[in-house]
DNA sequence: TCTGGGGTCCTGACCCTG
DNA sequence: TCTGCAGGGTCAGGACCC
């Protein structure tokens, strides 16, 4: 999808289609999570610090952003997708694999399944998407950038909406391409290989294998390799399966205060045990993330014996953990996640957690009231107090950094 | 100048066990 | 009992993606 948060919100606020719209944090700790392509002429891009993106374009229209909203447009989009094949791979709440195989009975075909279905999207999301075909799918996601509209200060220069690689041109099109363009070559990766004289994706192909598992390690090295000669059969996989839960969040300001910590610990802990339960999965492993105001990242975790799903057992955990750590240069950010998830029915209950049973039911009964009067509807006590200023906190509330007015 | 939040995967150090 | 080794699990950090 193209810029697909900003296009969401431009649905609902058609007035807004000839202006720079930026969606994201609106603090002064936020960054940029979507820019429309007006933004992106003054030269915003996402994960840009909203800061800098109101220095480059103050008159732009900075918006808080609705996650739960996007879930359900991605949800429509998603379905239209599954209406081509039922292999369809979400990457992203905006972007999918689909696997079309088996809708293929002519050499063009590919090309005219992918322009049907922008058309279907527009048509029925009002949005609009770019689609790469090729062969497989780290050249599909190439193709997909080639064929994304461009910038321009009175909005999107629409694209060719649909770029196809022809089976037998692989190695002619990925070859000139900066060896950055390759899914898995970041900054740091980019950097390393540059050092090495390795610029493009040809430089790369023209390496041994063993120069760059030398210099990247094994795993890395191996798959940038096969990337670069256009070799990648990995399959479409319809459910990946979720391999942790958490939530982090930034603070408007850092804090000092060790009562405060753990509250928020007890804040993040409830809300991950929801998630848990919800996905009918606990976690073995408990993992407390701390980034200082020096912006040093640290993280400690454990692993239990049983995994755990109750807001009890997480906060337990997270606030030991968290009382290994000598927070007192102030915290910027504090995050939990839960990892080594298994399904509930799958592990054996402890002696402990049968006399814990109680509090085990009382998750079952706020799960039920929640689902019944929302998420904020019941919590744990040490949030009530009126000083503690908390709330339950929802999935993605707080995606891109703190609010302005916080 | 300033750097979010949701994740996944990989690596290396360390410890334990056979 | 001690030593060396291999393999697996844990822990912490880094890199990357959207």
């Amino acid at each position: 999808m193209d810029a697909f948060f900003v296009s969401c919100e431009l649905r609902r606020r058609p007035e807004l289609r000839t202006e720079p719209v930026v969606v994201g944090g609106t603090g002064d700790r936020g960054v940029v999570a979507a820019a429309s392509y007006v933004a992106r002429a003054y030269g915003i891009h996402s994960a840009m610090p909203t800061s800098q993106a109101r220095r480059l374009c103050p008159h732009a229209v900075f918006l808080a952003g609705d996650h739960a909203y996007y879930g359900q447009v991605s949800s429509k989009v998603m379905s239209l997708f599954r209406d081509v094949t039922p292999l369809a791979e979400p990457l992203s709440l905006d972007e999918a694999f689909l696997d079309v195989r088996g809708a293929l009975h002519g050499e063009d075909r590919a090309a005219t399944i992918a322009a049907e279905l922008r058309e279907r999207v527009l048509a029925e999301e009002q949005l609009t998407c770019s689609v790469g075909v090729a062969t497989n799918k780290f050249l599909a996601k190439l193709a997909t950038e080639r064929a994304k509209p461009a910038p321009s200060l009175t909005g999107p220069v629409h694209g060719t909406g649909v770029f196809v690689i022809e089976a037998g041109t692989e190695l002619e099109f990925l070859h000139p391409l900066a060896v950055r363009e390759l899914w898995g070559v970041g900054l740091a990766t980019g950097a390393k290989l540059s050092r090495m004289g390795v610029e493009t994706v040809g430089d790369l192909a023209a390496q041994p294998e063993e120069r760059m598992k030398a210099a990247l390690g094994s795993a890395v090295g191996h798959h940038l390799h096969r990337l670069s000669h256009a070799y990648d059969d990995r399959p479409v996989v319809v459910d990946q399966g979720v391999k942790s839960i958490g939530h982090e969040e930034t603070f408007p300001h850092d804090l000092f205060a060790e009562d405060r910590l753990l509250r928020e610990i007890v804040r993040m802990a409830d809300a991950i045990a929801s998630r848990l339960r919800a996905a009918n999965v606990a976690g073995r492993t408990i993992t407390v993330k701390i980034r200082f105001g020096d912006f040093t990242t640290i993280t400690r975790s454990v692993t239990l014996q049983e995994p755990v799903d109750g807001a009890r057992a997480i906060a337990h955990e997270a606030s030991a953990l968290l009382g290994r750590v000598d927070t007192s240069p102030g915290v910027r950010l504090l995050g939990v996640s839960a990892s080594q998830l298994a399904e509930v029915t799958a592990y054996q209950m402890t002696f402990d957690e049968l006399e814990g049973r109680s509090w085990s039911d009382a998750d079952d009964v706020v799960d039920e009231i929640r689902d019944r009067f929302g998420g904020n509807a019941i919590g744990p006590a040490t949030l009530s107090r009126p000083e503690s200023g908390l709330k339950r906190m929802e999935r993605g509330q707080q995606q891109w950094g703190p609010d302005r007015n916080l």
